[in-house]
DNA sequence: CATTAGAATGTTAACGTTAACACAAGTATA
DNA sequence: TATACTTGTGTTAACGTTAACATTCTAATG
């Protein structure tokens, strides 16, 4: 912020108040059509450029909104924030972007300091090693409208916008268990997000609804990452031989690549000696050495119905808090043994 | 923005004076331990929260800097912002983000509402379809601290941070010419973006410096996507087979996904009967059919750098206007013929 | 004991804008 | 012609904070 051009100066150089300037240059009625041009005109001479900061204080309005993302690197968040930007602009807003790197410290100090900032609503998603609820709940307490994306905290009083993550998973276990296989193994997420409970759960489901038993050894912790994958996946292939499942379920795609990197390592084969699914249908999905059978989830989606809640909520005051699950759609590539080389070679849909 | 909790209680409650208060709660000196502890208590009781739009209207400072980018769903982008965010974050900054979608209309409304933001500089990628610099020099004139990266605006008066991409160009060709490779088409995009023209230029200079013709019928426009390394493929591969290049260097590697997809699907081999390259190290690109050789650009390192200019120039009026270019490296793989099933065939390093 | 330096606190104005009201001059209504 | 609206404009105060200066009080100095 510098020496900048202000209302006053263009006042003072045509002999006005302040106020008709304000006036004209917000289009504002009765203003004599003679001034308006002469201080549209001196304002495009001076290069003025309204002060929003100025405006916001009178306002109580910063035309902002916060967003927190756990880590952009994961490959659905870029598309999510893609549209709650683009939805944003459409609206008049902006965003002010926030990265908390899936720790809780980093997420509270960027929810302090968006408050602080006054941004008109935040759009949050609870960073993987988020605790305690507490804040969130001082935060809405507040009056600051919040509505939570992808990752929930539930009971705090906040709308949340998500993707159906028990069906989701129940549908692409079920899958599995149409082709046939009965040792399901499922790696896991199951720290403190709500999206790896729910499709631990929606996993469980669907394999107590076809009587199959859910054996221990074969559910692993394995995180959200390649590298949880792919460690969590070598120690179900450590045990002996006959233990191993027939297929494996992932908490999401990038779990799954670990895994298959570890099957294939072994000197298995995907999907004849040991089928794998995920969930996300990340972009790399379809390049695996056999093409990923997942659940595409639908991010742009996501991010404009959460901005549009949010804004709802900004809007009015009486908006109600809702749980919004989105639908999702599963996309049926090789590694499940739906196809052998380009070929579908069975019924299951 | 609501009712919410303000300095002035605070004082009121305690019966002493607002500068106090803010005083105490800046850790100034001059304030009376138990001053200072009363005030501290209070604000946590009646849940303070300082106004910052207050203060940056006060200080002129509103530690917020202004983020352009054309398009987040490029892969390289993500991780470019979140290294600006992180950088960011350390020195005390918040970032606006806002996404051009590759429209100069866009960018320029998102440029002026950033500045009406104050934000107190600005980072800014060239939108594809930015035809005159006049609005850049125009803000820049004003003041504001203004710093380019990845694809910059020469001749406004701004730093810019940015890849090598004449000499990334020049190395990834002469690797296809040490290869032996003479007939090399280039994918190129040559729209106003200075990324494409410099990546033309590296090629051309590698072509001429080892005497190779530039073959104008082998020198085909292709955007900056897949579709577009697709389609100018395709135009290559229609004429008649005794024109068909040994080697395709292309403008990024989407644009070499598109291309080899071209290849593949007309039954020809990559890298035996046509050889690819391209630039960038999408996250993709080990996973392709034959795994892409191409320049890794450092991303992180951009982002961090382009920050940490930005930042000099906001607390240094004098800073020199610099253009930063940074250093990328081949990555080696198998599309330029460098292996065959794994192993290394021949010298070209 | 008067003087003074320093610490703690208060007062005023400013940052750039807009809302709310006030006012003057012109226009329509009774 | 007097009265009441309408139109264009100005004035004052407010938004929540901090800088700069002013004041009070305390404790140390000579």
């Amino acid at each position: 912020m510098s020496r900048r051009v202000t209302a006053k100066m263009i006042a003072d150089e045509l002999g006005v108040s302040v106020m008709t300037v304000s006036r004209a240059l917000n289009n504002r009625p009765n203003v004599d059509e003679k001034t308006r041009e002469l201080i549209v005109n001196m304002a495009q001479k001076l290069g003025y450029i309204p002060n929003h900061v100025a405006k916001s204080l009178v306002l109580k309005k910063t035309h902002t909104i916060g967003v927190v993302v756990p880590e952009i690197s994961i490959s659905f968040f870029p598309d999510v924030i893609k549209a709650i930007e683009e939805t944003a602009y459409g609206a008049g807003y902006q965003i002010i972007l926030t990265h908390s790197s899936e720790s809780m410290e980093r997420e509270t100090y960027a929810i302090q300091t968006l408050a602080s900032k006054r941004v008109d609503g935040m759009l949050l998603c609870t960073a993987a090693d988020v605790k305690s609820y507490e804040f969130y709940k001082q935060i809405i307490r507040s009056g600051l409208p919040v509505v939570f994306y992808d990752r929930c905290a539930f009971g705090v009083g906040a709308s949340c916008v998500r993707i159906n993550d028990e069906q989701s998973a129940e549908t692409i276990t079920n899958h599995l268990i149409k082709h046939g296989y009965k040792k399901i193994a499922h790696l896991a997420s199951l720290n403190s997000l709500s999206v790896g409970q729910s499709r631990f759960t929606g996993f469980k489901k669907a394999m107590q609804e076809s009587h199959l038993p859910l054996i221990d050894d074969l559910i692993v912790e394995a995180g959200f990452d390649e590298a949880g994958g792919y460690k969590a996946m070598l120690q179900i292939l450590n045990y002996s031989r006959e233990e191993y499942p027939n297929a494996v379920m992932t908490v999401n795609d990038p779990v799954a690549f670990g895994a298959m990197q570890a099957i294939l390592e072994r000197g298995l084969r995907v999907p004849e000696d040991i089928a794998i699914v995920g969930i996300v249908d990340d972009i790399r999905a379809e390049l695996m050495p056999s093409p990923l059978t997942t659940i595409r989830q639908p991010a742009h989606d996501l991010g404009v119905r959460a901005l549009q809640k949010l804004l709802a909520h900004i809007e009015n005051k009486n908006e109600p808090v809702e749980d919004i699950v989105i639908d999702t759609e599963i996309v049926i590539r090789e590694s499940c043994g739906c196809f052998n080389r380009g070929k579908k070679i069975d019924g299951a849909s």
